[in-house]
RNA sequence: GGCGCAUUCGUCUAGUGGCCUAGGACACCGCCCUCUCACGGCGGCGGCACGGGUUCGAAUCCCGUAUGCGCCUCCA
């Protein structure tokens, strides 16, 4: 039989970093075994805020390129079911009305007990188990009634969800018995932690699937960093394609210990995905990275700057500060000049031409050694009255990106300054 | 408080009784490369929570303690 699989969320907000992690779980795992992730909205209403958020989530997961099979199904919308199988149980006598409510009722003594996927067999005592609300005294089904039968509904064969589900899994493995259906295998994923070791939140950075994509992460590389955050291929491999990571997937490698999150390690990850990218394809996700922040710079240069780039930066993030320069006019810290330097640098490539990198670095630096200056001390007054900072791209593809005209007005009026 | 889950370098992890004087990666430190910053190369620092067992032998199995987290809602 083929396996199937679903993302549960909660239409309560964008969707968290932490759920991504699980939601990847079951879509490699779905993916690895040929068979099907599903999409589901545990929704209680039907307010515009939920349907939002709802469509926030599918864009996200979209973004990440984890696709879902099917339609994606709605909770409320099976309200009535839950409530015709509620009845059933109340005729069989597995459940009681209770003020209104309807409650099930919990075996009182022997253990509940599964082979969970990720931890082995977990057993809770049965007497510890209080019968169980399914229905409010409105009409509405509990959620540790709706979601199981849900599962039941759905047919789906494997629930992989975070730990915090472990407590509720005995309750809802006695109303799958009781309704006299088989019961998936359960995988209890661990959290993922903020360096606090408190749940990752907004205090800790980006959380968000958005917020991700605001600081330029590269999706292929965040996917690679969270399938890591639990599970692992061997002792060694960390950077694998999606395909690889599809190829080699299986529960039995997740661990089931919680999991740090550790920025700068996604942070390398991220520059080892850029880099590796062919330079079109690069200049053409940094054109797309610009022009979605909103920095209405010129997507020519732009493309123009991405090799300069493509080695120094690894989030898209931090172009804008690399790259500034290019686009607006930048300001230079006086006491970094030298007066002398750039009056004669200017001189110099005032008459190369054409005004290429490959012109002006023999040029600058036949300059260096006439004045008797490193070429480190002599390219970085250059450097900083041009790009108006000391980090910045190669010196000599700067000057040729920005220009011949831009960057000996940025001489001159760097050397009055020096001179004032 | 009860029940449950977890505990290997700072972080992610490998490890399923001898291959472990515990391997890899990120971070950090040093050196090399170098026009800055990066990249890359080389090297280094650093860990089995604690205490009892079991065994010829334990990071690996058992028990206890500690710590962290989760759940204990007519929330999801």
């Amino acid at each position: 039989m083929s396996v199937r699989v679903r993302m549960a969320p909660s239409p309560t907000g964008f969707l968290h970093i932490g759920n991504v992690r699980t939601a990847l779980f079951n879509w490699l795992f779905a993916r690895h075994e040929d068979g099907e992730f599903r999409l589901r909205i545990e929704n209680t209403d039907t307010s515009r805020e939920v349907a939002e958020a709802a469509e926030q989530i599918q864009r996200s997961l979209s973004w990440l390129g984890l696709d879902w099979d099917g339609a994606v199904t709605f909770q409320l919308d099976r309200q009535a079911q839950c409530a015709e199988a509620a009845q059933r149980l109340l005729a069989e006598g597995r459940a009681y009305e209770d003020e209104g409510a309807i409650r099930f009722r919990m075996p009182d003594d022997g253990v509940t007990a599964w082979d969970d996927a990720v931890r082995g067999r977990v057993e809770f005592p049965n007497e510890k188990l209080e019968d169980l609300v399914i229905i409010r005294s409105d009409g509405r089904p509990t959620y540790n009634f709706a979601s199981p039968m849900e599962d039941v509904w759905d047919g789906i064969t494997h629930v992989i969800r975070g730990e915090d589900h472990i407590s509720n899994t005995p309750k809802q493995l006695n109303v799958i018995r009781a309704v006299g259906a088989e019961p998936p295998v359960y995988a209890h994923v661990s959290h993922v932690f903020g360096a606090d070791g408190k749940p990752l939140s907004k205090r800790h950075g980006s959380v968000t699937v958005d917020d991700f994509r605001h600081e330029g992460y590269y999706a292929p590389a965040l996917l690679n960093f969270l399938a890591l955050l639990g599970w692992s291929y061997d002792d060694k491999t960390t950077v694998m394609s999606r395909d690889e990571l599809v190829a080699r997937f299986t529960l039995a490698r997740v661990v089931s210990s919680p999991a740090v999150f550790d920025y700068q390690k996604l942070d390398w990850m991220n520059g080892v995905y850029l880099r590796a990218l062919p330079l079109d394809e690069y200049a053409e996700a940094l054109v797309a990275y610009v022009r979605d922040e909103g920095y209405g710079w010129d997507e020519q240069l732009v493309r123009r700057a991405a090799p300069l780039v493509q080695e120094k930066i690894e989030r898209f993030g931090q172009f804008p500060e690399l790259a500034r320069f290019l686009f607006e006019d930048v300001p230079p810290d006086p006491d970094l000049l030298d007066g002398a330097v750039l009056d004669a640098a200017r001189n110099e490539l005032g008459r190369v031409d054409p005004f290429t990198a490959e012109r002006i670095e023999p040029v600058l630096r036949a300059l260096a050694q006439r004045l008797e200056l490193s070429p480190r001390k002599a390219f970085q007054p250059i450097r900083i009255a041009v790009t108006g900072s000391k980090i910045s791209p190669g010196l000599f593809e700067s000057l040729e990106l920005l220009g011949k005209e831009r960057s000996l007005e940025r001489l001159s009026a760097a050397a009055a300054t020096a001179r004032a």
